[in-house]
DNA sequence: CATAAATCTATAGAAATGCTAGACAAAAGG
DNA sequence: CCTTTTGTCTAGCATTTCTATAGATTTATG
């Protein structure tokens, strides 16, 4: 478990690359593909499905490139890696949005394994669905309030 | 992300069989098996890859069986997950004892989403390193305290 | 029209995962 | 001993997922 597709990883940074350059319009791909390390070929099709779910807006032709479609402040990590991974829960039973039953479970109700699950989620998703890209952007004492 | 394999959940699952029969000496491979709806075969890689672990200890022939090798109370989930699924971390560049670099970062130090990913792993480890299997047993107010 | 840029489709190699089969080893009972 | 019971170990395979790559297409600008 519990690790990042390249694709999520790739995402996050491509996004808070767009968010440190939210003001200055459209960034051309392979700007942001140099920048990061990334290839630009594969980061095409990163930034494509970030654009069919709404996270990203794009322009065609000269002058074009890709920007957010929403101020940093209101794009959550949480979001961004569902689009990519799916469930953030680490079983499906425990999932809300991806619920899928164990095939083997004889009461879901009763299982310990579960329950912890749900614990485990409840921790991920109070540190994913609480952080913005823009939160992402200050460094130095990010997110203490986590550790507090 | 964050998804357990079928491998770790079907541990988790024969260990927490394990921990309720813990005063009542080798249990048959068979009977977890059958309890916890899991292919035979399966759960002897598994059982196997716990022993090798010092999770569990085991006897063959008549009488024989497999029951943990610690009492229930001392071990925990994190240790069990570590053993299938490696770092806990979303991100290998994220974690203490797994830890690798991402070749296409340019400044660790300073990089956003690994941040976060460390967030994100501290708060995995809050649950899973301190809940034990002893502690799984005690459903209905399960782990109140995380949520506290 | 020429050029710059994003868009879309298809595909393929590599790795991980989930599982099965079968031979082997040791312990206990008779 | 010999048989039965039970765990141990190795190999392999089918499927899926991941990580790209290639190439053709569409759209906008000047």
């Amino acid at each position: 478990m519990i690790s990042l597709t390249q694709k999520a990883k790739y995402a996050l940074k491509a996004l808070v690359f767009l968010a440190k350059e939210y003001e200055n319009g459209p960034v051309l791909i392979t700007k942001v593909a140099e920048s990061e390390g990334i290839s630009r070929k594969f980061l095409e099709l990163i930034l494509l499905e970030l654009k069919n779910n709404g996270v990203l807006q794009s322009k065609k032709g000269r002058g074009g490139g890709y920007w957010l479609a929403r101020p940093p402040e209101d794009i959550y990590l949480g979001h961004i890696i569902r689009i990519f991974e799916g469930a953030l829960a680490p079983l499906p039973c425990a999932s809300k949005r991806y619920y899928r039953r164990c095939e083997e479970c004889a009461d879901e109700a009763t299982c310990e394994v579960r329950a912890v699950m749900l614990e485990v989620k409840s921790a991920t998703l109070r540190v994913l669905d609480t952080t913005s890209l823009r939160d992402t952007l200050h460094l130095g004492k990010p997110l203490a309030l986590v550790d507090a």
